[in-house]
RNA sequence: GGCCCGUUCGUCUAGUGGACUAGGACGCCAGGUUUUCAUCCUGGAAACAGGGGUUCAAUGCCCCUACGGGCUACCA
């Protein structure tokens, strides 16, 4: 790699930041750190009306939690800025006018309103109407319009500026992820490159911003593609095709079924999070994030690192230093990638059994404050060596170990009708009995015992294992019980054999 | 409709002309472990979109078709 390595993600503040967003981030990120550069955050809000309050910061936030670290930015700072184009006004006005005078942009005067006649008309006749070289000879612009009546118009109307496409050329581009692209600019049309409220399109502040903060490479969604031309005859027109971004278009992130890529709009309507973070929006809309759904950030990011790329290896987990060290852009595929839930958690599960007992069960123990429950940390981590395997989510926890913190309140029918036979509960008064004069109060121990007792008596092993299992936790499933015996302590343990024996038998 | 991009198990993917009896992972199924459920272990089913070329040889290169995706706004 020659030049700096400067990236930039640019999104455009219209509301959360979705997890196909947070890829592109992703990328750009990791693309960044492998070759030592800068990762660069510029808003793009040059359409006010689609801008929402709190996007922004949204995207900020999102990032942090994901580990993605900004160079640059608004609050980060950097010698590039503003980084947030609204405050670049100036900038593109100066470019657009270069732009005019080179002769490779005019102005337009055509309403939207005008276009979109014409554009019906265009649909009756089965054409499709482009404002390209031949319909621009016919339409209010200043390429057909004389001096005067550009200037009265200039003053009076509104007006918009458009690229003027050169004509038939044979334009060969080239994609770091596809190759070589080519196409001939008599299929583009002439886009809008100022609108009539003083402010650039897209792909103008794009290009120009881009330039300025010299970004070396362009790594974006593939619904960029389309209009890569567009941008290279721009960097062209300006004369700066010398130091053209080179660029990447990553695949898109589909729907896990159906058709289409997956969008904002999908919100929790597929049956998972779209955003990284729960997203309250200005009009009281709500959507949930991955972070309160239980994910860890680098489980999150791990998985949808994977998503559109791979290493070539078998390895499948990767901390954030890794995926920047086996990072790059020829291994990113071409495909779209569908999303899958299901894998999403597995990568969950996987981080979760990672996290040493004591971390998981101080965030456990957070969960039990606000359950009002307020318990040992020594305690709470053993529980959570016995539970963790168990659970893939640290709010799994707690279906999984409550019985270790309140009584169980009912108890499984079907446990009961199969297990509790007609005097189980004398037996069960043994067992009690047993466990009462153990001076050892060890898990061995107590199962060596009720075991024996067992034994001794020719009993029948299932039945008195889950009719002791369900009296003590109210179910028929969970972890070794004699563990639960030990962990619940000699006087709990025989409440509840004899909460059990009374509520049952009646 | 037009333009562009893509197509390996259900899903994410490995594969860069001979190493392919096409590998891994998720999910699924079966067996084992377990007092139980979960975990875990072992095993299994499961794919090169179709058709033409090129080549001694094609998952891989070329062409066509089909299918999927994106774009086609004074949105980004």
């Amino acid at each position: 790699m020659k030049k700096n390595v400067r990236v930039r993600f640019a999104p455009s503040p219209t509301g959360p930041l979705h997890i196909g967003g947070v890829r592109t981030a992703l990328y750009n990120y990791l693309f960044a750190k492998k070759h030592g550069g800068k990762f660069i955050l510029r808003i793009e809000d040059t359409d006010r009306n689609r801008f929402v309050e709190g996007a922004k910061e949204y995207i900020e936030e999102s990032l942090e939690w994901c580990g993605i670290k900004i160079d640059e930015s608004t609050n980060a700072g950097g010698n590039f800025g503003p980084y947030i184009q609204s405050e670049r006004k100036d900038i593109y006005k100066k470019y657009i006018n270069e732009l005019i005078e080179s002769g490779n942009a005019y102005y337009a005067f055509d309403t939207s309103d005008e276009l979109d006649t014409l554009r019906k008309q265009y649909e009756l006749e089965k054409k499709v109407f482009v404002y390209n070289s031949e319909t621009r000879k016919r339409l209010k612009n200043s390429l057909t319009l004389s001096k005067e009546e550009v200037n009265t118009k200039l003053t009076n109307e509104n007006f918009v500026v458009r690229f003027k496409i050169p004509e038939n050329e044979q334009l060969i581009m080239n994609d770091v992820i596809r190759g070589e692209i080519l196409i001939n600019t008599n299929t583009l049309d002439d886009k809008i490159l100022f609108k009539s409220d003083g402010m650039p399109t897209y792909h103008l502040a794009n290009i120009i911003d881009d330039h300025l903060m010299e970004i070396s490479h362009v790594i974006r969604g593939e619904e960029w593609l389309p209009s890569m031309p567009l941008h290279v005859l721009l960097y062209k027109a300006f004369g700066w095709e010398n130091n053209m971004p080179e660029f990447a278009h990553l695949p898109l992130l589909l729907k896990p079924t159906g058709n289409g890529k997956l969008s904002k709009r999908d919100g929790d309507k597929l049956g998972f999070p779209v955003f990284p973070l729960f997203w309250k929006a200005p009009n009281g809309d709500t959507a949930s994030g991955y972070k309160e759904n239980g994910y860890f950030p680098d489980a999150f990011i791990n998985f949808l690192s994977l998503l559109g790329w791979n290493s070539g290896t078998e390895q499948e987990i990767f901390s954030m230093e890794e995926l920047i060290q086996a990072f790059s852009l020829e291994k990113v595929n071409k495909s779209g990638a569908r999303f899958d839930h299901d894998k999403a958690k597995w990568f969950n599960n996987q981080y979760l059994q990672k996290k040493s007992d004591l971390e998981l069960a101080n965030l456990f123990s957070e969960e039990l404050k606000e359950k009002g429950i307020s318990s040992n940390i020594g305690y709470i981590t053993e529980i959570v060596s016995l539970i963790k395997e168990r659970a893939g989510f640290v709010n799994e926890l707690w279906s999984q170990s409550f019985f270790f913190f309140e009584k169980p309140t009912e108890y499984d029918k079907k446990i009961i009708k199969k297990r509790w036979k007609e005097g189980i509960g004398e037996k069960l008064k043994n067992i009690v009995l047993i466990i009462d004069n153990l001076s050892n109060f060890s898990r061995d121990n107590i199962h060596d015992s009720v075991i024996k007792y067992i034994e001794d008596n020719e009993l029948n092993m299932g039945q008195i294992m889950n009719s002791m299992r369900v009296s003590l936790v109210g179910s028929a499933s969970g972890p070794d019980l004699f563990r639960i015996i030990e962990l619940l302590g000699k006087q709990e343990t025989i409440d509840r054999i004899n909460i059990a024996i009374e509520k049952v038998n009646k």
